[in-house]
DNA sequence: CATGAATGAGCTTTCATTCAT
DNA sequence: AATGAATGAAAGCTCATTCAT
């Protein structure tokens, strides 16, 4: 093989796949995108060398696969309604639910934001769904934002930043028990910040 | 060649040695550090492969040298008095400095989280900058959350990967004349979020 | 797997070992042998992986079985009489049946030219059946150069390094229209190279 | 270095190409160019591996480096002036020279040959040079074919592969005493040969 | 007979670093 | 101080071949 990276077509390929891709996924972020090295990750899926690029192109390729799963996810948080009765709840929803796919994936995310740095290729994946849900942000903020000073594009940025980079730095390692409780403060400084902005803070 | 980089001891080798920082931050911020190439580096400044290892242990070191100034920077806005007779006031303030700092150095310190994701040295460097400006900020806000169910490290950890997420990002190739507005709004994010913080969210 | 190649013993089989050396011409020719992959040519045959050793003991096996039949019928054309009323014609035959030979067989030729570069038993095989061509040419042509400088060895294999490299040059895609008309000029200058020999050039 | 070919600097650098083309030369004619490994080249250069990507952008620059210097010189051939008083002697030097240059790159055109079976680039290049020569020769015999039935380009291409055929099956270890010999025998073949073309066989 | 997943030796290529000049 | 040729360890990647199903 090596023409094409290979759908698996026996339940054993399957296997071996979803091997290959846990083992990047733990690999990338154990040891960073850039020094990770396909053989960390054919050694600890316990398979040969040949058979990592039977179902990957090369190592993008695999940080691809894992990326398709994570932009996936946050594709559907940013296309399920926002609108609830209560303001206030409807964005502590939102906000979970980034939280919780963000920290699920922190994994990814941080690799991504690594290799970003260095491969165009994932920067522009990156910045396309980012925009996305920056985007999408904006959208709910500009009626509430329209008679203050404030550009919903900034504001928006500014409160993804926060859950995004929170999430990445904070939640990597931890276990979920307590992500209830920073789901609560992150919530109140984004609910609160926005009222800050509609309320002139002099 | 010595085992330490030699500290110019002529002007020639200052200029030598200040080329070649501005190529480092340039071919990093543009590349990215583990992409980077050290025949990059000495291309943009215009000397030759040796020349590098005059006045830098290694690739780490150009970088090390990099973050050198932006850690004093940054080190010297935690250090700054935060009190002011109103506190709105001393927020706005405390976020220009940071955004300002943070988009000063966005390169140097984009590089820097690049790096740290797959080289310990530089993580740790990390770790201990941004646990004192987090730390610095916990400190300010720990008595006016005293009373609520936040944790103060959580609300600084997230205030503060909002300005240094945003900053990184938002912030990199922009010009300047906007940076006031964008301020603004994130003082008024933050403030209005530590207001959120005290007032329950209902 | 058993270590020889199987013969196929089922008519399933013999299509299938067909199917495979058709596929193993066409890709060798196309890709060249020691660019063409095993991938490549089941591929073209539609068979599986395995199921090329099923047939071949490996690559070369493949090339060898494709050579097998060129050579059986160079061969054949070495050991036809030659002997003929009128030596024009009977030049001219022989032209024709070795043009024949390498414009059907051009690009098992080429293959095996090319693989004969770095394959010593490739380059073996070769030896021996030119050998065989190039004495069996020479034998007819010494009598005639007898009285003359040339040996006749050095005159035959000039000769068929032309038909030689004639055919697998400028017939290799050639359709087989003006065929005729090139076997007329080859056989000309053949023909005439021939009597120029005898006779001195001046 | 890695970027570009790299031109030799110093005359420390031009020797060091030069060894490595030489080493080059020989071991793509003892091995082949496909079963050559850059180490080889580099072991029988005496420099190590790096050292080779100094100077060529891999295998296939080292030999489009060799390649250069042969297609200069059969170009050189090509562009002489071929008219002389006497069509034999004419034709005798041309002969001459074809084969003076193939016998001297018999290596590099064995090589060639071989490449040009699987890389592209090298049948280009092989192309181009091989129809110059072609070309040029059909232009000296269109007036003398032009009331026979025979096309210029056809016996221009079958003379052409009389030489080269010949020069590089059967001089290439040889040494150059008996040359002036197989040089006769090859003009009096294609002077022989073209008078044939002008004189019905019948 | 046929399949295709798995293997792993082998080769190419890169690039940080050294060192003679 | 500066140069740039040379080094060589380290990866990445390919593909002929095997073998369990």
């Amino acid at each position: 093989m090596s023409d094409v990276p290979a759908v698996p077509r026996t339940s054993r390929g399957e296997r071996t796949a979803a091997r290959l891709r846990d083992a990047a996924r733990q690999v990338f972020a154990e040891r960073g995108y850039a020094a990770a090295r396909v053989e960390d990750v054919v050694a600890a899926a316990g398979v040969s060398h040949g058979t990592f690029y039977t179902y990957f192109t090369n190592k993008a390729g695999a940080l691809d696969a894992l990326i398709d799963e994570t932009a996936r996810e946050l594709q559907t948080v940013v296309e399920e309604p926002w609108d609830a009765p209560d303001a206030a709840q409807a964005i502590a929803t939102v906000i979970e639910r980034f939280v919780d796919v963000f920290a699920d994936h922190a994994d990814v995310v941080g690799t991504w934001l690594e290799a970003s740095a260095h491969e165009p290729h994932f920067r522009q994946r990156l910045r396309e769904v980012r925009d996305g849900y920056i985007a999408r942000v904006a959208q709910q903020l500009d009626p509430a934002l329209a008679s203050t000073p404030h550009d919903p594009k900034v504001a928006a940025a500014a409160l993804v930043a926060m859950v995004e980079g929170y999430a990445t730095q904070g939640l990597r390692a931890d276990d979920a028990e307590d992500r209830a409780s920073r789901v609560r403060t992150l919530a109140a400084l984004w609910f609160g910040g926005l009222l800050g902005l509609t309320q002139p803070i002099g």
